[in-house]
DNA sequence: GCTTGACCTCAAGTTGACTTGAACCGCTAG
DNA sequence: CTAGCGGTTCAAGTCAACTTGAGGTCAAGC
């Protein structure tokens, strides 16, 4: 009856989406560790769902599995706050940009300009991408 | 006087950050081209500024180079408005994800529960990504 | 008792996005 | 006139993140 809450692989691949291979590969990577096992067979704590839809989250942030998995590891409570202030506005420029772009889509799906060339809003929307990205670029030099 | 507009490729480096092995390929690849050459020269219009920008933002959304090749090519006017808006809607689902990892962050950065385990804010996050998780692997069943 | 299906390991292969290296060209400053 | 800088090509190399394939285990159903 304890035993009855343990996810096989193939239950987790089912409620996450995320196919065998990879899940033994993120184990591998040590981003996550199955409960035990029965036989030879994984067994999975469902609480790992909640960590691969992290893992998924973060990757499609542009985080990197190594990053992630460094996430994971250090103990929050030893992160320094500094650190993770840090990531977050890193995540919130991030959102700036995709907010940008998705707002650039948005209007190109409306705009009734003939060309986007000609078209005020769309070039307002592209000059504040660029701008954001000369402030990207700044940090990196 | 015409010619003065153009920028020869280090320029293009300097105002945009990418290295010229990366703007050769992007060339490659059909993302921009160059105006013409200066002897073997490439020059380009500055406007490709504009162009590397979106390529880069695209890229941090998780775009690969063929879709946002694809999106420069067919021409704006010609691509069905439904397929601009449901890009622009995958991208807002993407901007919850990142907004509900940033929040998680900088939760995280301020918890003065002893573990993350009982902090009923940070449950309330995973929660919510894992449910947004679970939507997206609908979409691609 | 034998097949089938779901799992396992481990090494090798794949893909996308670049980068690196070798060999070369052409202007300009000393 | 030659050294060096900033370009050029083209083929090969690299790296992260997976995937694939061959060969094996085990429990369940016919």
């Amino acid at each position: 009856m304890e035993e009855n809450q343990l996810l096989d692989i193939g239950a987790v691949t089912r409620a996450s989406g995320l196919p065998p291979s990879t899940l033994r590969y993120y184990e591998e990577r040590g981003l996550i560790s199955s409960a035990g096992r029965r036989g030879q067979r994984r067994l999975y704590h469902p609480e790992v769902l909640q960590r691969l839809a992290m893992i998924t989250t973060g990757r499609a942030a542009g985080f990197s599995l190594e990053e992630i998995g460094t996430m994971f590891r250090e103990d929050y409570a030893k992160v320094p706050r500094e650190v993770l202030e840090q990531k977050a506005e890193e995540l919130d420029r991030q959102i700036q940009h995709l907010t940008s772009l998705r707002d650039g889509l948005r209007h190109a799906a409306e705009c009734q300009s003939p060309s986007h060339q000609q078209c005020p809003t769309f070039q307002r929307l592209l000059r504040v991408m660029q701008k954001q990205q000369a402030r990207r670029y700044q940090r990196s030099r």
